[in-house]
DNA sequence: CTTACGGCCTGGGTGC
DNA sequence: TGCACCCAGGCCGTAA
């Protein structure tokens, strides 16, 4: 499932292969994924790439309009659960699910393929860029160890859907929370606002370093994830926790447990990472 | 503000 | 070999 680590990977890809390249014609298969699928086909052919960005797990790949830079739009492709990118000569075989075909000015095309189609694509312009992503929180490689205490300790979330929410970070999904968590030694169910500054720091921390090591690693690829080029990533052989169930923890040896937290299944190990005094709250003593 | 949950979607795994 | 069932989960909308 692609998270930061998976999309950026694609983003490198992408902008290899497609910078300064033009469209020049759309064609598509279903498109309940997509926001406005008839101004894809209107506004896309004709465009030029001019920037691929990555804001949390959202791609915008940039265009210059071929009648000026009166009208420039963005393309905003998310992947889901299960989307991928390709960039290859149309001669190769088609994958199922293949949705969204770019035929590119290099003789190659970009393929959108998706099984679940939970992704999403629309064309975008600047105000509604704003209104689309305006509510995406910070990049977990750039937010300042001070901003990210702040914006964790201000909530009574569970630590677990703090990290899943774009609006706190963005890019991270259930394996990097699950994996910083380890490493932080939090269990995923303690509140935000009960986090000691200590482990706001080892959390901080371990959340950057994971994501910087899994982007070097090109991506954990655990079902169906493959950068622009087919390539699997291999962060996957470094989970220490995620769907590790039953197994031994790397640092304790005890073994890895499950259960559903923020409704999401979430791996940790209980003796690293101490399940919170749950207090009873609300229950007022009386008389 | 918060949590909880259903819905979207398909393939892979399990049990009978 | 088939079939019913459940699970995976990012994100959105709705309800409490």
């Amino acid at each position: 499932m692609p998270e930061l680590p998976e999309v950026e990977t694609i983003a490198r890809g992408m902008r290899e292969a497609l910078l300064g390249r033009r469209i020049l014609s759309v064609r598509l298969n279903k498109t309940d994924f997509i926001d406005d699928p008839a101004a894809m086909e209107l506004r896309l052919p004709g465009t030029t790439v001019l920037q691929i960005r990555r804001l949390g797990k959202n791609l915008l790949v940039d265009l210059r309009s071929s009648d000026g830079e009166k009208s420039s739009v963005s393309l905003l492709i998310h992947l889901g659960m299960t989307g991928q990118i390709a960039i290859i000569s149309p001669d190769a075989p088609i994958p199922k699910h293949t949705h969204v075909f770019l035929s590119l000015d290099d003789g190659r095309e970009l393929r959108y393929t998706d099984v679940r189609r939970f992704g999403r694509m629309a064309i975008l312009s600047d105000s509604e860029q704003e209104r689309v992503l305006g509510g995406l929180g910070v990049e977990p490689l750039e937010i300042s160890e001070t901003e990210f205490r702040a914006r964790i300790l201000s909530r009574n979330s569970q630590i677990k859907a703090l990290l899943l929410n774009q609006s706190v970070v963005r890019g991270m999904g259930n394996i990097y929370a699950d994996e910083a968590l380890w490493f932080a030694k939090i269990h995923p169910k303690k509140v935000g606002a009960k986090l000691t500054d200590a482990e706001v720091r080892r959390l901080y921390r371990a959340m950057q370093q994971i994501l910087k090591e899994a982007i070097r690693l090109k991506g954990s690829s655990v079902s169906d994830y493959q950068d622009t080029d087919g390539q699997k990533g291999t962060f996957q052989a470094r989970h220490r926790v995620y769907q590790r169930d039953g197994e031994k923890c790397f640092r304790c040896g005890s073994l890895i447990r499950h259960d559903t937290v923020a409704g999401r299944s979430s791996h940790f190990c209980l003796r690293c990472q101490p399940a919170p005094r749950n207090r009873a709250k609300k229950t007022r003593r009386r008389r």
